[in-house]
DNA sequence: TCCATATCTGAGTAATCCTCACGTTTGATA
DNA sequence: TATCAAACGTGAGGATTACTCAGATATGGA
């Protein structure tokens, strides 16, 4: 799917000034990622706006004229979040032609998940919100079936015998459980969370490859 | 000054005035009633505290003599959640003696579970604001650890090679997934969250039993 | 220099959580 | 039954915060 747009009633867009200028592309950064850091320090309900545009330097007023709301700002960066996912894992299949190097590049992009979640508190505080605001849920489940499409089509044609749209949900399911996975094991010791990933990993290679 | 009965020194009490008379109790009952009315219609954030007192038939004054703030009526309600899953739990595998039968309840519980998650969303919303609020967070993680315990009891003896304390973490993990599945699964269309759940089953069991 | 357009400012508005000083009800006891 | 202290209830108002808008400022071309 190449659409960027979400498809729907229409919302309000994401940017409210289209930014046309390099200055103010690089002003829509900075403020996301003085959002990141506000974020990872307290969570989302804690990041006040007017801190994060004294953060930025920048007044209230010119805050509002790059995002409609606040939950904006938080669906920019799980916008971002989830086009370097996609990114990631699309590098992480490109070469797999057989069950056993799915095993292998299937492991590896967990492992990779698991330090980006070990390493990034506002990512796990951004996707965390997912019920409360409807548009943010959209997102997640679109990057999850995305995702699930991707491993789809790979795992596909080295399971011939499989239909292909069980495989799909499977997929499906399957990585929103490697989302949940991640948010638990960051939360445990980190033992008991590795072993956890570990199980995790086991799990849905015998859902997937069979 | 207040009579101490504040136990510890951190926590504010879940509820502020304690219910020694009867009416109060009853009260109690129906502001959580209430809640979860109102949480059913448009979640837990949309919930006004005054639409609660109202809808209560109290004032907002004596809402708050019971409750000491908001995220305590949402505690109340997923405590009581939380202990009405574990009596469901502890029942349904008192008479299991046999991989073949823990299978079969394990099963039962899951269908049980997906059924109150389908006929209640306040239940939805309730446990999704679960990293938000911390003390929230607290009563998820001590649940699904509660609840993996008693699965551990019950597996440990039918699988005597295993070792038991990877038992438990796995256990835990299984069950913290089984949340997440849920939630998936009555956010897609009915006959795809069946698949999703039916994969969930076979997952767990393959992790749960060998 | 002058003007049109784009951008910025920050005090003010509305919505909401929660408090508190004071009024009302209850039930044990005289 | 009458009394009164404690339990319970009330709702206007304080405090916080997302968001607005009328006016100020910066920019760039002629």
């Amino acid at each position: 799917m190449a659409a960027g747009q979400m498809a729907g009633a229409a919302a309000e867009p994401a940017l409210r000034r289209q930014p046309t200028q390099r200055r103010s592309r690089e002003k829509v950064e900075r403020i996301l990622g003085c959002a990141t850091a506000l974020i990872a320090e307290g969570g989302s309900d804690a990041m006040r706006m007017s801190e994060l545009a004294a953060q930025a330097g920048i007044s209230i007023g010119a805050l509002y004229q790059y995002f409609p709301d606040k939950s904006a700002v938080i669906r920019a960066l799980a916008e971002r979040c989830s086009a370097d996912g996609r990114h990631c894992i699309e590098e992480g299949l490109r070469e797999v032609h057989s069950l056993a190097a799915f095993r292998e590049a299937f492991g590896a992009l967990i492992d990779t998940y698991y330090g980006v979640f070990l390493a990034e508190p506002a990512m796990r505080d951004i996707w965390s919100g997912t019920q409360a605001d409807p548009a943010l849920r959209q997102i997640e489940l679109a990057d999850s079936r995305a995702n699930a499409a991707l491993l789809t089509e790979v795992l596909a044609p080295l399971r011939p015998a499989a239909d292909r749209s069980l495989l799909a949900a499977e997929a499906f399911l399957v990585f929103h459980l490697g989302e949940a996975t991640m948010r638990l094991a960051v939360s445990v010791p980190r033992a008991e969370g590795d072993a956890m990933v570990a199980a995790y990993k086991r799990m849905a290679l015998v859902q997937l490859c069979g």
